[in-house]
DNA sequence: TTGAAAGCGCTAACAA
DNA sequence: TTGTTAGCGCTTTCAA
């Protein structure tokens, strides 16, 4: 009973309905400029249904010359990509976006530094979102000078490629200057990735202008490298935590990271926000429901799937882009995992 | 600058190369039994890259009839899209399985409902892994008659759809075996979604059958509906706590709604485990940072992931299935959220 | 208003 | 060993 049912071509179609094959075509296709009237068309339409006829996309695409098909390349390791707790969303809205323009999403995970282009030089995608790039990606920059269409959804610092992200540097201000706010001085930070990652760098830098408006002086033994998964948080702060004066609040560059973080302070019976302020970043789906809930900032994953998808969809269609590169805003959910420098901190601080 | 590079055709390598099509054709893709000349294959493979040639997929995918590409169908509403916590886990891994067979995913979000049947209608896809299905979901019915290749992730009670999933029933008894193995008697239970979504029909059963050899009458006002989402497992949780003899103990059918859950008892102040025993279902990577750390029913995400693309490209190759329903097994994992009874609960329990 | 015919870029019989 | 040829299923120009 397992057998591949006969699909109907178009030929049958024509023959059924007593036509040629270029008016099946152009009755299908809802041709504006053929006039075929109403009565050849019904009996086309009958003779498509009875058939249960549908256009092969294979052979659509070959003719196009289009595959009506966005690759979408995340780059993560095999350690951190279960890390992504936006992917649902962020696909969801990506492909509310382009499915009006008929376009479907192919996902690709790669492992950075891997090759990704293939999907592009094989014509098997119109176009590439890159997912979270990394600084001076090779590929990136060649596929760019190939002409293939490419937008990355966080920033390159490749001048010519097109991008949609949050403002990293403004964001990574907005949790500094909240800390600083609350009378912090000794603030240390959590990348939330390896420096090679654009946002990890533009967070980092975010974070030293915070500072410096303040006067405070950038010191860089309470900085260290998150690694996008909670482990790496956890051994971070570990780190922090044994410096002769530890820090008495930490922005981590991560919610995800900021986890691992918490673990370390729990184990050392110290409290949050008592006797250190935490800030994470991303506002992932559980920083509400961790105790204390955790302060974060927001960012609006919806809007940058239906950003990216837009620019990508103009440049396959030759239109000129509005932006070239898109900043959005992003938001701090003020919770409970940052509060007002402790007394006994204080006294560190001024030792 | 930014102008389609030109791309080369197999014809202009055939014709720098001074061979034809076939040559090229049979050079590039190792045809075996073609016994071409070392030196004419090397000047074709030359000639290749001079011209930086890649085949041209949508050629490649008309011809073969195969488009080499599988469509992930997505089951999910608006509202649960970003609940998905194993999404980026589970590509990863259907990605690895998949690929070495020359394969790609095409992810395809869809409403529960919505037909999404049309990737295959349009050989848009060569098969379909539709995640989550409902019971007696038409579509996939339909789709299964007219001889698509189809595999759900998550057990169908379609008889003749093929399947991959965790033994939910199995799964479930783990859960509230342990439990009444601590002394509960009084134990509710929070379906993870509707009713009309097979996991939670046989998390139920499970619930049910668990009691059953316990021993233990069945109350149904002991349990709730949850709706994938974590304000569902809030208001659920309420509705139990509110009841004039809650339980002492409630197995939610997953951690996102388990948070609402934990949410919901938190606000009235009583405690997890003392007052009240929590066990959820999933192991999403949060819930060993709740506190107290959730206990909870862990799937292999990633051996779903294998078996189903592993099944998928077995049909759509014309190779038997070894087994057409796979059912894997998940482990209980015990943390902090489920104790004993308290004295207080068994008071209640006895009055 | 409709049809014939030429491809899209590739594969794979079949010939030579 | 290599080339000729006929498609794959559709779109679209051009002619009728």
């Amino acid at each position: 009973m397992r057998k591949k049912g006969k699909r109907a071509t178009m030929q049958q179609v024509a023959e059924l309905a007593g036509v040629s094959r270029t008016t099946v075509s152009f009755v299908l296709n809802d041709k504006a400029d053929s006039n075929i009237p109403p009565e050849t068309r019904q009996r086309v339409l009958d003779a498509a249904r009875k058939l249960n006829y549908v256009p092969d996309a294979k052979a659509v695409t070959l003719v196009k010359g289009r595959t009506n098909i966005l690759g979408l390349v995340i780059l993560q390791t095999v350690n951190n990509i279960s890390a992504n707790a936006f992917l649902g969303e962020y696909l969801h809205s990506l492909v509310q976006t382009i499915e009006p323009a008929g376009y479907h999403v192919l996902v690709h995970p790669a492992e950075p530094a891997r090759t990704y282009g293939h999907l592009a030089r094989s014509q098997r995608v119109d176009g590439l979102i890159v997912f979270g790039p990394l600084v001076d990606d090779a590929e990136l920059q060649a596929l760019q000078e190939e002409g293939a269409f490419v937008v990355t959804q966080g920033t390159s610092h490749l001048a010519h490629v097109p991008s949609v992200d949050i403002d990293n540097v403004q964001s990574a201000m907005l949790a500094v200057e909240y800390l600083i706010e609350l009378g912090h001085r000794r603030i240390g930070h959590i990348t939330n990735a390896p420096l090679n990652h654009t946002s990890a760098r533009d967070r980092l830098a975010g974070y030293r202008r915070a500072l410096d408006r303040a006067g405070i002086p950038y010191d860089e033994n309470l900085v260290c490298e998150g690694a996008l998964i909670d482990e790496s948080g956890y051994n971070a702060m570990c780190g922090l935590l044994d410096l002769p004066h530890p820090p008495t609040a930490v922005f981590v560059g991560s919610d995800v990271v900021a986890l691992g973080a918490l673990e370390a302070i729990r184990e050392r019976d110290l409290s949050v926000p008592d006797d250190i302020s935490i800030v994470g970043f991303d506002d992932i789906l559980l920083s509400r429901y961790l105790s204390p809930a955790l302060t974060t900032v927001h960012i609006p994953i919806n809007s940058l799937a239906n950003e990216g998808g837009k620019m990508l969809l103009q440049l396959i269609q030759g239109k000129p882009l509005t932006q070239d590169h898109v900043l959005l805003e992003s938001e701090l959910i003020i919770r409970d995992s940052a509060g007002p420098p402790s007394a006994q901190a204080h006294k560190h601080r001024l030792s």
